[in-house]
DNA sequence: CCATCGTGTCGACAGATGCTGACCCGTCGA
DNA sequence: TCGACGGGTCAGCATCTGTCGACACGATGG
């Protein structure tokens, strides 16, 4: 299942600052990122980006010389959030048809 | 942050195996679990029920030599979902109110 | 009281993971 | 073409984590 990458994804502290600091910023190439994220070097964020990608939590998006960065919301990231309401909301059937729009991809919204 | 070691504790399969059966029969005593649980010893689901207490995933009842544990949907599982929720479909506030109790980012109590 | 059962915990070991410095590749500017 | 810069990858090292076997402890039953 996918979403096991991205659970394993999730549970590194620095990934998850990642993932806050592309949720703030819409969008950050790898050099703004490491900025960011002072508490390790450049390396390390680089193979945090590679694990985040992997497990399908941010895309990315080459442009000469730089690797812009950004959150992918629909696909793991969904399925993780949807899997742990059933563990934990299990009755939340009216929740979920209330936000309705927990539906993965193939919408519209260009993404 | 109390969610740590919940995306921590939620990050192995096996962990989150023993969650998917706490959550198809409301409650199991260890010994049941590790019987679900075959591809694992009963020491490593002892030990995996140790870290889901201590994330506060679960709880855990005494009754005789019996110790039945159960998941614990309210506290650090809801933090998971809400940060997972901001991190992913960050303007989800019509999600939030309709499956209501939620705050917006600003982080609640402090923690 | 003693045997047995249900469980948690400890010590040891193997495999996984994160961090860093060094190195290689591709792109841009002179 | 050459140098500078952005950025990914590799090898090495330290540490963490999962798993198991053995053992300790409280509870139940004869």
């Amino acid at each position: 299942m996918a979403a096991d990458l991205a659970f394993d994804a999730l549970a590194d502290p620095v990934r998850r600052e990642i993932l806050a600091v592309l949720a703030e910023h819409e969008e950050c190439s790898a050099g703004e990122l490491s900025s960011h994220i002072r508490r390790v070097g450049r390396t390390a964020v680089s193979s945090h980006l590679r694990v985040l990608r992997t497990a399908g939590l941010v895309t990315e998006r080459r442009t000469g010389r730089f690797r812009y960065y950004s959150v992918q919301s629909d696909g793991p990231a969904q399925d993780v959030i949807r899997l742990l309401q059933e563990l934990f909301q299990g009755s939340l059937d009216e929740a979920r048809a209330a936000v309705g729009a927990t539906r993965p991809a193939a919408a519209p919204t260009g993404g």
